[in-house]
DNA sequence: GCAAACTAGCTGAACGCTCAGCTAGTTGTC
DNA sequence: GACAACTAGCTGAGCGTTCAGCTAGTTTGC
């Protein structure tokens, strides 16, 4: 194994940064913590990255990559599936992604704390994409497929965004494979609820 | 009126550092900053509040009890309704004061993204108080409180959470007054096609 | 095959700057 | 004149960035 290795000790930044930044946010982070969480020299991440901000740009494009092709899988597991079904197979997806990636939650929700713009792009594609696999569910159930995107969305996102506020004083641990289960679950049955039993026969629930 | 009123000075800069805490965060905003924008010297805020971290405790004390004020009156709204009305009317609370409040969002969101602590007896007594007003309309739908509890603050919370990410993607403004009245009307059909459509067979309603 | 020339990886020290907190002092109010 | 309200100046620590320099590895010339 090579002793000098660019490309391995900018992964190893990359990584540590994640960390940090997803963490302590932007602000809260020095490059000394970073260059010591990487196991290099404290101007080193400098060295590769040029400047702090370069570094955290580059963090972010890394996660949101990763989340994408996540959510490709997702949506391709999906398909040729009757359209609630395609629909709960893409929030199944989105709550693995989720809950397996914490630092992809915490980067975005920091993003949307500030303008937002860093992420805007990555938002734009997921925003598209939900709504052409939401719209076949959502025209069965006759809502809106923006309405339901951001419902989905949003019961998705907030348990595991607000773990260690909301949640615990529920009693609920968002995190443990039960939660997870059932949350999954929960937002299937709300779905056939909606498509089923929202769109013309509201009295009957199935499943 | 008195040029030096130690009462009022205190107040605008309580004012200050709230606004500039929730925009840029802790570690984002200097006493600095504070100062100027409450009009005083760098180091009045110190003066009155000791240190930093005491003035942000103080900030953070003063959002938390207009919040609780504003949901008291919500609840008591409620009182002596039926179970999904004064449900409902609770949400409506919620959902004007997260609308309303945009330093409450801004705080509490960034607090969670920590490890939450401070607002922890804060959330405790929501989530205690909301439990209470949605236990009625709960056991009608058959579905646990807390479930319950959980589904309305995440959809009431996450629009406004991520007014600059994800809901500009899906063409939705969610500080506008109509998005506001159709997602107010949204929770409380949610509410009812609960209580009514899903309360007769407890055994076949999500969880 | 083997130096010499060159490159990429990485570092420690130093720069200029900003920060929170402290202290000594001044100014207004009763 | 006593006390609260307020401020300017100072300080040590920490920040991001720059940079000359060292070293390990690769390429070139013979």
């Amino acid at each position: 194994m090579a002793v000098r290795d660019g490309e391995r000790t900018k992964g190893a930044i990359l990584t540590a940064a994640e960390d940090l930044f997803a963490r302590q946010g932007f602000d809260g982070t020095s490059m000394q913590q970073i260059g010591e969480a990487a196991g290099v020299a404290r101007s080193t991440p400098a060295y590769f990255f040029r400047s702090k901000e370069a570094l955290y740009d580059e963090v972010l494009a890394r996660v949101v990559a990763r989340a994408e092709e996540a959510l490709a899988a997702g949506r391709h597991q999906g398909e040729e599936r009757s359209p609630d079904d395609a629909a709960a197979s893409y929030v199944n997806a989105l709550v693995d992604l989720l809950s397996r990636d914490q630092n992809l939650l915490c980067l975005v929700q920091r993003e949307s704390l500030g303008d937002g713009n860093r992420v805007a792009p990555f938002l734009g594609r997921l925003a598209e994409e939900a709504v052409e696999v939401f719209t076949p569910a959502a025209e069965a159930a006759g809502i809106s497929p923006h309405r339901l995107v951001l419902d989905m969305v949003a019961l998705s996102w907030y348990p595991l965004a607000h773990e260690h506020t909301l949640l615990p004083a529920l009693g609920m641990k968002p995190r443990k494979p039960a939660f997870l289960d059932e949350q999954k679950r929960h937002l299937a049955d709300l779905l056939h609820a909606l498509t089923r039993g929202g769109g013309r026969s509201p009295e009957h629930v199935p499943r």
